[in-house]
DNA sequence: AGCACGCCGACT
DNA sequence: GTCGGCGTGCTC
């Protein structure tokens, strides 16, 4: 009887792929263990162990396993479960669900090298001049990659010249499977053991007179080795304020003792956590609530005001978990993953918090995997999206903080998944207590609460009793008029700058940068730059004098004339913060500004500095997009400026509306978080839009209620479930016409299921892609899965049309 | 997704 | 003739 195993490819690829295994193999594999699997003519892949069988394939030949990568599963069976999950629920392989899940050091790829061949004696006479210059490159070098050898020889095609030499059997061809994960070492220095006796000790310092560094360095390591503590070299050089030099020398000397030691980037200390604060009644009455919510099964929405200490009341919860010896999900937008909440979590539970991140380097995210699946302890995991795919094993609560974000939905490669809804599912199967929170809910985990499908508890009141801050419209139509603004600001909130300022108070202005970063137009033909390989105007940077295309990166500088009329006449138009940055420091020329966009928190510890500046009072203003919004808590800030709330209502986007509501409520929970009670001026050309009415007078019931008229009328979510699908490619007719082609081709789908589009986006080309959209929308009535697999079955026929090859065509479901 | 294979036009 | 372009089909 043959054994095989069903195995999982890290590629979009729906199938799984069957090899054989012995009997030995059989008995030892187990699903979720990693297998190295030969894969199409050379490579080797990772894959993974779906399940384990009998039945022989029939119409093809089976190839067996390279080997046996793990000693445990890397991949625990719920979580197969939950990978499959994904995959049929967002349409997508179960290769891509595995691309996203595993951390890529767990991905062992093979790479072609290429060896000298040690049997072969080889007369260069016989070599031609590409020939010859691969071997002499393998008599410097033990062997060389494929890439190597293109730029060697400074051409694209090399396989064929490779495999003539192989056939002389000149070299050799290897695939080579590396795995990147290195143990990060620390070298600690040591006092050579001889010294413990301390008339040893005192001889030594006595014949070290003539060198009084080196006596000075003795002395502070037996200073800093009191308690058995381990003293790194760099420590000891700042300690002792020598250089390497010094130790090296003492270590040569045989004085110290050099020993390298793995160290684990991730739980370093081990203290005990400290004492919780007390809660305010309020809260301890939420957190009741919660509870009795839990212990009706129910998924739970916590609608908690800005400042109202959500925070607080997870760290209960959590808490209480890690007690009972079980796991912890507190899943939170990227931007929201501040050192202030880590430091403010570790605080509480010290080592037991493991933060997965997408700014953590490869071996920390290994680390945190390694952590969670041998659960040696009660884990706090805090983390981003991505967070969701961790080999979990008693993970009895999840968090979902600030809901509402739309950055929970991962957006470009498969598997297009919302982490806040998948938490849902992964909470049934893990039988865990689900909890979302936010101070302004989606509209629909809203919804779901009046459905009862979700329980729904409200803080209303925030931490303190500190008053909600005072919302001040400010129509800046009628200042234009009355010329009562300079520049983009308005008097208004010139004055309350002012007022702030005098009484040292700080203030945070937002600039939704969406669509407002400026751009250069000829005052003559209007024209203005565009990319060349998007269809969008190219940003102005005022920072370098360039030109940017926000879609693909191209920049280029600034251009001495127009490239259509060779006017010289170029002129900025819109406003983005940079642009306010300046004219701030025209306004108030003493003060400090920061600014905190995309560009100024590029670097690792940007945001960090940022925020201290801010926190130690070095800088009176922050000017800054989105960001700002995501749970900074500045304790000084008195007054939050909206520049301009306009292009974020006109956005087209049926979620417009609810996202304004979102981050003007969000940024203006960011004055007057202390006894002091806040200001918030919003600027805008519609004061009298109903959202920024419901804004002012923090009525979420009004907005909700507006909203999910406009939702039910229009057919959006959260009645209607939408799938859209997009076609990409080079050739403009050719995007347009797949786009049609799947059109008709869904119209047979089920009675009640509209199919709109072809549609181009309001971006059509981006990195030289058009792109075409096409609406899938059914009501509740209809059984989503049919209709995914109607989709699924469309798509694969429209694969194999010979016209449409070069079209790549995705499908997002419960798009945004 | 890769990657080989194959057919075709453009050059040393 | 050879190189490199791209269209096509396959991966257990």
């Amino acid at each position: 009887m043959s054994h095989y195993i069903d195995v999982i490819i890290p590629l979009p690829l729906e199938r799984l792929f069957a090899y054989r295994v012995t009997a030995a193999e059989a008995d030892f594999l187990e699903p979720g263990m990693r297998v190295a699997v030969p894969f199409g003519k050379s490579k080797i892949y990772t894959g993974i162990v779906h399940h384990i069988h009998q039945s022989p394939p029939l119409n093809y030949e089976v190839k067996d396993i390279e080997l046996i990568v793990d000693e445990l599963p890397t991949v625990t069976k719920d979580q197969l479960k939950f990978w499959e999950w994904i995959a049929s629920y967002y349409v997508c392989s179960l290769g891509q669900v595995m691309r996203a899940a595993l951390p890529k050091s767990l991905l062992l790829e093979s790479e072609t090298i290429i060896l000298k061949n040690p049997d072969t004696e080889v007369n260069d006479d016989f070599l031609d001049d590409k020939q010859f210059l691969i071997m002499e490159a393998l008599l410097h070098r033990p062997a060389l990659k494929v890439k190597e050898v293109m730029d060697i020889l400074d051409r694209k095609s090399v396989l064929p010249i490779l495999k003539k030499m192989l056939e002389q059997e000149w070299i050799i061809l290897q695939e080579e499977v590396y795995s990147t994960y290195k143990p990060k070492t620390v070298k600690y220095i040591f006092l050579n053991k001889r010294y413990k006796d301390e008339e040893q000790l005192k001889n030594l310092l006595d014949d070290m007179t003539r060198a009084p560094k080196q006596r000075d360095t003795v002395m502070s390591l037996f200073m800093l080795q009191t308690g058995n503590k381990l003293v790194t070299s760099k420590l000891l050089q700042d300690r002792a304020g020598v250089s390497r030099a010094i130790i090296k020398a003492l270590i040569d000397k045989n004085i110290f003792i050099e020993e390298e030691q793995a160290i684990d980037r991730v739980l370093d200390e081990k203290e005990q956590g400290s004492e919780l604060f007390e809660l305010q009644p309020a809260q301890q009455e939420a957190l009741n609530e919660i509870r009795e919510q839990f212990a009706a099964g129910k998924t739970t929405l916590l609608h908690g005001v800005t400042s109202s200490g959500k925070t607080e009341i997870y760290v209960r919860l959590i808490q209480e978990q890690l007690e009972l010896g079980n796991q912890v999900l507190y899943l939170l937008p990227e931007i929201a993953l501040t050192t202030q909440l880590i430091s403010r979590l570790k605080h509480y539970f010290k080592h037991q918090v493991l933060v997965y991140h997408s700014r953590y380097n490869l071996n920390e995210r290994l680390e945190v995997w390694n952590h969670v699946i041998e659960n040696k302890e009660p884990y706090v995991i805090v983390g981003a999206r991505s967070a969701i795919l961790l080999p979990f094993q008693n993970v009895k609560l999840i968090i979902v903080d600030e809901e509402h974000e739309t950055s929970f939905k991962q957006f470009d490669p498969d598997p297009r998944y919302h982490a806040r809804d998948a938490a849902v599912v992964l909470g049934h199967m893990k039988k865990a207590d689900v909890l979302l929170g936010s101070a302004t809910p989606s509209l629909e985990s809203y919804y779901n609460t009046t459905l009862g499908k979700y329980g729904l508890v409200e803080l209303k009141e925030r931490y303190g009793k500190v008053l909600m801050p005072e919302i001040q419209i400010i129509d800046i139509k009628d200042k234009h008029k009355r010329k009562k603004m300079k520049g983009h600001f308005s008097d208004s909130l010139i004055e309350q700058m002012q007022e702030a300022f005098k009484n040292n108070n700080q203030v945070i202005l937002f600039q939704n940068r969406r669509g407002y970063a400026p751009i250069l137009e000829c005052n003559t033909c209007g024209n203005a730059p565009q990319c060349p390989n998007c269809d969008v105007s190219l940003t102005f940077h005022q920072y370098k004098k360039q030109l940017r295309c926000h879609y693909c990166g191209y920049h280029t500088i600034v251009p001495p004339e127009c490239p259509s009329c060779s006017s010289t006449s170029l002129d900025t138009k819109g406003f983005g913060t940079q642009q306010i940055e300046e004219e701030f420091k025209e306004l108030f020329p003493d003060l400090k500004i920061a600014r905190m966009d995309l560009d100024t928190t590029r670097g690792k510890n940007s945001i960090e500095k940022i925020i201290e500046q801010i926190d130690t009072g070095e800088v009176h203003c922050l000017v800054g997009t989105q960001m700002l919004t995501k749970g900074l808590d500045f304790r000084n800030v008195s007054l939050v400026g909206v520049l301009s709330a306009d292009t974020m209502l006109n956005f087209p986007d049926f979620r417009a509306h609810e996202r304004c509501f979102h981050l003007l409520t969000q940024v203006s929970g960011r004055a007057g978080r202390t006894a002091e009670r806040g200001k918030v001026l919003i600027q805008s050309y519609n004061p009298e839009h109903q959202i920024l009415q419901q804004v002012s007078t923090y009525d979420y019931g009004a907005m909700f209620k507006d909203q999910l008229e406009d939702r039910y009328q229009f057919k959006y979510p959260p009645y209607q479930r939408l799938i859209r699908l997009t076609f990409k490619n080079r050739d403009y007719n050719t995007t347009l016409q797949a786009g049609q082609w799947f059109v008709n081709a869904l119209n047979q789908i089920e009675h009640g299921v509209e199919v709109l589009g072809p549609e181009f986006p309001a971006v059509t080309r981006v990195r030289n892609l058009y792109q075409v959209h096409v609406m899938v929308k059914m009501g509740k009535q209809h059984h989503p899965n049919t209709i995914k697999d109607y989709i699924r079955k469309v798509k694969r026929s429209f694969e194999s049309i010979k016209g449409f090859n070069s079209v790549r065509c995705n499908v997002d479901v419960d798009c945004y």
